[in-house]
DNA sequence: CCCATCGGTTCATTATTTGACACGACGGTG
DNA sequence: CACCGTCGTGTCAAATAATGAACCGATGGG
């Protein structure tokens, strides 16, 4: 592994729960020396990646992302493109929706539209990372990407969330069979408690996988009606979503439906 | 200078003008060796910063860097919290106003307030660099800033923007002095022809200065009531801003003033 | 058909990174 | 006070990664 990934990777640990991290903590997340990190941790922040707090010496995310991704949002407008379509999915459902894409062995949140009714709902920060074997959107991303990413993930250890968490590399290959054949994936309760997702593939102007669209509401509400509706909107969705994004369906996709 | 810095700062070549970068222009831009600059790319690439265009091959700024944004902005918001006081300077002196962050050796946009009227106004990019040496903002920031920050800009080649940009050491000396005495910047279209723009710091919570208030306006429209409205509304923003940052002003800041 | 340009690749050499250890400073705690 | 953990530095030999020149295949002109 380069040291620039070595670095960068330093910039994933932080998170909406975890905004500031202090050196001995990277020490014990990453496992590298303290000096090695150390010296990383200084180069990004003079390289505006990350700030430090003077008193507390804890670092944060620095102001050069920022501007970034304002570059960045203003030459490739992804989320304004997704934004309206996952908006309304959102709304006819009354449910969270949103769109995230791969990167590297986990799926990064792109946008979601939050529900705004009473009751449960589900939680989703947009800062969180999702892992592929565990999410409904792992699975719809591990169907339709190249094969190695699965074996990636399966070469990996697995980390458990619930009870439900597929942990068996056998089941988790039939579950991507399945989620391939059937064009989504549904996860019950294998992510987070309580709650049930599902997900569909996007694709770029390539016909190639890169994100997914899904759903995410309380297992209690995921009556089957509920979920023929979801499966519908996703399918929708998908289509919708790849073609915002300039991309458009394998020619085999729709076929492929067992 | 370490790689990270070094594949860091590609991405810094990547603005609203010139969003997707090649190989090639790469080399053009950086003087480095086309392997080693694609090494960087790939790397850069694998980590979510970057993406390619599969035709074109040419890079573009990545989906990991809006992950990144989110987490800060949702954990340190500070754009959230300059954003009413700018548009209200912005609002009462009909011009563009923007407040920027130090980065290195140049600074970086936050946040600016454009302005709905008719005839002219200045174009401001969030996501372009302004130089120290020949902006408003970058001499507020060499007067408060250590010492060792000016000496790097001089010790570095001074770029010419326009007729009047300072391009002599001493004459860029005597400037900072002078508008470390003022408490504020005037720029008159040293950056940029027809602009005049004037600025003043802003501190954080150990009055140490980390950015700038600015505003920008075409020369024509700055006479000399309106420069004066400008000073004053610099000056009660400069606090507010600072104060928006948990920051405040040095105790001697305002008995500097000669 | 030749030449230039571009993205990508290879490989031996070189320079950098790395991690272990040590030291000083700071802040909190018993 | 002594003790503890933490951050920030240094040093240094060994390991590793970065480097740049050369090379390849594809593409596009003239």
């Amino acid at each position: 592994m380069g040291t620039i990934t070595k670095a960068l990777n330093l910039l994933n640990y932080f998170s909406v729960t975890q905004p500031e991290i202090g050196l001995s903590e990277f020490r014990k997340l990453t496992g590298q020396d303290k000096a090695t990190i150390y010296r990383h941790l200084c180069e990004l922040e003079s390289n505006g990646f990350l700030g430090q707090d003077r008193q507390t010496r804890l670092y944060h995310l620095g102001p050069a992302i920022l501007r970034l991704a304002n570059v960045r949002e203003k030459t490739f407008p992804a989320r304004d493109a997704v934004a309206p379509i996952v908006d309304s999915i959102s709304d006819t459902l009354g449910e969270l929706v949103h769109v995230s894409v791969l990167q590297g062995t986990c799926l990064s949140p792109l946008y979601h539209a939050d529900i705004h009714i009473r009751g449960t709902r589900v939680y989703f920060d947009e800062g969180e990372m999702l892992p592929l074997h565990a999410t409904a959107s792992g699975l719809a991303m591990l169907a339709f990407a190249p094969a190695d990413l699965l074996e990636e993930v399966i070469s990996a250890p697995i980390q458990k969330f619930t009870e439900s968490t597929i942990l068996d590399p056998n089941t988790l290959r039939i579950a991507v069979k399945k989620t391939r054949q059937r064009r989504f994936s549904i996860s019950d309760e294998s992510f987070e408690r309580e709650v049930c997702s599902m997900a569909t593939p996007i694709f770029d102007k390539d016909q190639c996988a890169f994100g997914t669209l899904a759903v995410a509401l309380p297992a209690g509400r995921a009556t089957d009606e509920k979920r023929a509706a979801i499966v519908a909107a996703l399918i929708k969705g998908g289509e919708d979503v790849s073609k915002a994004f300039g991309g458009s369906l394998p020619a085999n996709f729709n076929e492929e439906r067992v």
